[in-house]
DNA sequence: AAATTTCTTGTCAACTTGTTCAATTACCGT
DNA sequence: ACGGTAATTGAACAAGTTGACAAGAAATTT
């Protein structure tokens, strides 16, 4: 009876979760679907029809759900952006805190590519690093703005916490070490089999571990020592 | 009556010379066109018709001469690797006479970034650049073999080169190094605005001279200075 | 001069593309 | 339980895509 008491408010209130539930189920599973197809494929490369088939739903719906291709494409970084700009803030604030000039730098360099690198090894949601490496190289005039709206601010406040650390460089240096990084940074998520295939199985992008050990010792002497020599001769003077 | 004379075997001549010279004209025609559409929207984001339409063109001459997309895809590394992969050669020949390390290693690094970049400030050659830089980051199934085809025999000179120059280096070094020389020239290579919006019109790809001045210091700090804590401790001892 | 090769052109049918529509179903609050 | 809202569905749409063809033009060979 009680039971039966609760049915009225009760059983709306799973009723509600029940679809509510169903629909953004629908909604992440499309969004799962389209990410891996576009990861593979491109924008262009990858129809919405095919997006629907894996993903199993009527083409109809993505665009009740997302109104349109685009907005599917924008809602997969919508969901996604968060998670990494979180991680890199949380990274620099550790940066911070650290005293010796030379570790600080490392530290700011971990907080940018590790959480990228972490990602592209996690199975879940490798495509979306992918992804995010096309969308880098490949902004083209429909979704332009992606990339600004999304990582402009992050890469701003990696920027300023670079200049904390290093106060003789030139704005010029530090706007060239972060694109170095990034530059690094994309194209080892955005290798498909290039990088194993040179080494000859020596070096893979999948062993998170390794692969961050490499780039951000490398990447940190680029910042610490990697002036060019106009600049290296001010600094002597 | 000479000329007459001449007229079988010299107009015979002349007219093949102009048939050959109209074919290769069209023929070229269309790779510049088809250049700058697949730089600025990628291979699946824009048709034949579109291409034909740029080099003004029927549609079935590109079928004709290039049997294909896919074909006239591949025509444009046919013509344009040959000209990048030389001055890389050029480039390492100069870099083995050097006797001083550090500087030999900063002219390996010139060799490989110095060529791209300028390709990508001049005007006719930049969107091969882009072009280019697609291709690397996003290897799809059907031109798969472009890139390994065309430059990975570049990448294994280079790498001999870099390992003859630092002896000590494992191979994981070697090739995490190539990999970041190589990222961050297609990331640079690849951008459309963003280096110049980030900082402020500061930093801009297109100056040639600036760009390569930052990026050759800080990758070659990087390969002689960013040894991983567990090399540069074995190295110690 | 006729035959042949090379090059060029307009057009075609089969097929995808992204999006929209009207109809159908499931679920909510009252 | 019943109207109303949100979610889902299959079908249809207009626009654009591709590769291919046969026929024409130009030039070379025989």
């Amino acid at each position: 009876m009680a039971k039966a008491n609760k049915t009225k408010s009760d059983q709306n209130v799973v009723a509600v979760e029940a679809t509510q539930r169903n629909a953004t189920l629908t909604r992440s599973r499309i969004l799962q679907a389209a990410e891996a197809e576009f990861a593979d494929h491109g924008f262009d490369g990858v129809s919405v029809r095919r997006i629907a088939q894996t993903a199993d739903v009527p083409v109809a719906l993505i665009n009740y759900h997302f109104g349109g291709k685009e907005g599917l494409y924008r809602a997969i970084f919508e969901m996604r952006a968060p998670m990494i700009t979180d991680q890199r803030i949380a990274g620099l604030r550790f940066a911070e805190m650290e005293p010796d000039p030379a570790r600080k730098v490392e530290l700011i360099v971990k907080a940018v590519l590790v959480p990228n690198l972490h990602m592209r090894s996690t199975e879940k949601s490798s495509s979306y690093a992918r992804i995010l490496a096309r969308e880098v190289s490949d902004p083209k005039s429909h979704r332009r703005g992606v990339i600004q709206e999304f990582f402009d601010p992050i890469a701003h406040k990696v920027m300023e916490a670079m200049q904390k650390a290093m106060p003789d460089r030139s704005i010029e240096e530090i706007n060239w070490g972060y694109q170095a990084m990034l530059g690094v940074m994309v194209y080892t998520m955005a290798d498909t089999g290039r990088i194993s295939r040179l080494s000859g199985g020596r070096c893979d992008p999948e062993d998170e571990m390794a692969t961050a050990t490499y780039l951000v010792a490398m990447m940190t002497a680029a910042l610490l020592h990697g002036r060019p020599h106009s600049a290296a001769a001010q600094h002597k003077a």
